[in-house]
DNA sequence: AAGAATAGTGCATAATCACGCATAGTCAAG
DNA sequence: CTTGACTATGCGTGATTATGCACTATTCTT
């Protein structure tokens, strides 16, 4: 059954990676030329290339925003947990653009009556599966590499659209400079995030704390709360004593 | 017993995961032509994909707009190659939603300066790994089947940003009723597009043509080409003779 | 540059499908 | 109970689809 085969043939290929054309016809058992037949049809479909001798998984014009989601996995999806917690039923909420943002989304695919509005595609993707979440798209020009949208537009939706607090992550998170960003008309919507919200939480792994990137998006005092995974020990988070911090520890995240 | 046959064949389905016609017919002691129309009847309520040879279990994760895509593939592209022909360089274009237009994104992969408006995540995702292409997304309530953005924030974002062409499907294009559409709130967007467009190119599958949907969302007049794979025999293609009517053969569709 | 491997294409075949028509139930009104 | 309309079902036929095979074109390797 040919649906049945090319959707095999798809998982087949992001399992290996990569496969020949003579491992796809033995593997599904049908001839060479049906498998061309069905590469032809399922290209740029589902991300994989086709070239010589077989198809291989594209990670070429894989956004970097999703390569990331692979790095440091169990960590993010730690954090991410735990600022699920912060949610209750019934809420609105904005949530920013990035992997863990990513990984948020994914927590909150069984939830009930939420309303989610967000820039990011890959947050929307991820809960459009979602049948007890309404979500809102800021409009907006697309970052591409983040999946992001961004620029005046943006900040005018998030204008319009009222909510009760606000998710993201940053670059950076010190206790001097603030909260800081890498590229500048991302920063500026996020700046209009940053003031927009009743209540901010910052998602950051440890690595991130301390850490200055080149574009201001707003002092650490807008900071609601802080989910990290640093302990307490870390130098940045004394620093950061004033703002209201807490942390996963490193056994959440093993349960995870 | 009609229904409790077709109960037990959803429930057969819903074991198996997949099963073949002639399995159905012999399982339930009925002719496999009963089964092709009992088949018929239950596809879309149940979750469950129709294919050649027999049915499987869809995969209920996937949007119905990306399971259209597979039907008529080639119809599709075919119209979308001939819609791409009215782009030109450094124009700035709308692209609505529906699998169509997703076609037609997969067309303009190579385009250069070209800024697209769009409404549709199917369309954006897919000219994300465009270079040459500028993504503008309308804001808006994220409609999950045809993974659309709708509503008035669409609407206002839709009037802040001019473009020079406008492509859409609809559900049905009428000499008598106009273009219509089955979802009252995503017709409502589509009438703004319809107003603003400076020149609309509506982009229909012959069987499409003739149909009236629920919700009308423009006259004829307002369409200024019509992109349709209906050949020039085809009655209502007469009776829309006084619109500016283009078609594409099926020789074109051959040569894709 | 030559040989080998791989790709694309036309064609034949078999399976499957859609549609019309005939038959057999089913139901309701008389 | 009978009649007539309607529905469900099966069967036959022409059309469509999927697939393998053979052959030619293209691409890779050395």
């Amino acid at each position: 059954m040919k649906g049945v085969r090319q959707r095999t043939l798809q998982e087949l290929l992001r399992n290996h990676g990569q496969m020949t054309v003579r491992q796809l016809a033995e593997r599904l058992q049908v001839s060479e030329a049906t498998i061309r037949r069905d590469l032809q049809e399922l290209q740029g479909v589902s991300g994989f290339e086709r070239m010589h001798g077989g198809a291989t998984l594209s990670d070429d014009n894989e956004p970097p925003v999703m390569a990331r989601r692979r790095e440091n996995a169990a960590a993010k999806m730690a954090l991410a947990m735990r600022a699920r917690e912060e949610i209750y039923p019934g809420a609105t909420i904005f949530i920013g653009s990035g992997s863990t943002m990513g990984f948020l989304a994914e927590c909150l695919l069984d939830s009930h009556e939420l309303t989610v509005i967000t820039n990011a595609q890959n947050v929307a993707l991820r809960l459009a599966s979602a049948p007890g979440v309404n979500i809102v798209m800021t409009g907006g020009a697309l970052r591409k590499g983040e999946m992001s949208l961004i620029g005046p537009i943006t900040e005018d939706t998030l204008r319009q659209v009222p909510f009760e607090m606000a998710f993201m992550s940053v670059q950076g998170v010190s206790a001097s400079a603030g909260l800081s960003n890498a590229f500048a008309p991302e920063a500026s919507t996020d700046r209009v995030v940053v003031n927009l919200a009743p209540r901010l939480i910052v998602v950051a792994e440890a690595h991130k704390l301390g850490r200055v990137a080149p574009i201001s998006i707003g002092p650490v005092s807008a900071v609601d709360l802080l989910v990290t995974d640093a302990g307490p020990h870390h130098e940045e988070v004394q620093r950061l004593a004033a703002a209201d911090i807490r942390f996963v520890h490193p056994a959440d995240a093993v349960k995870m």
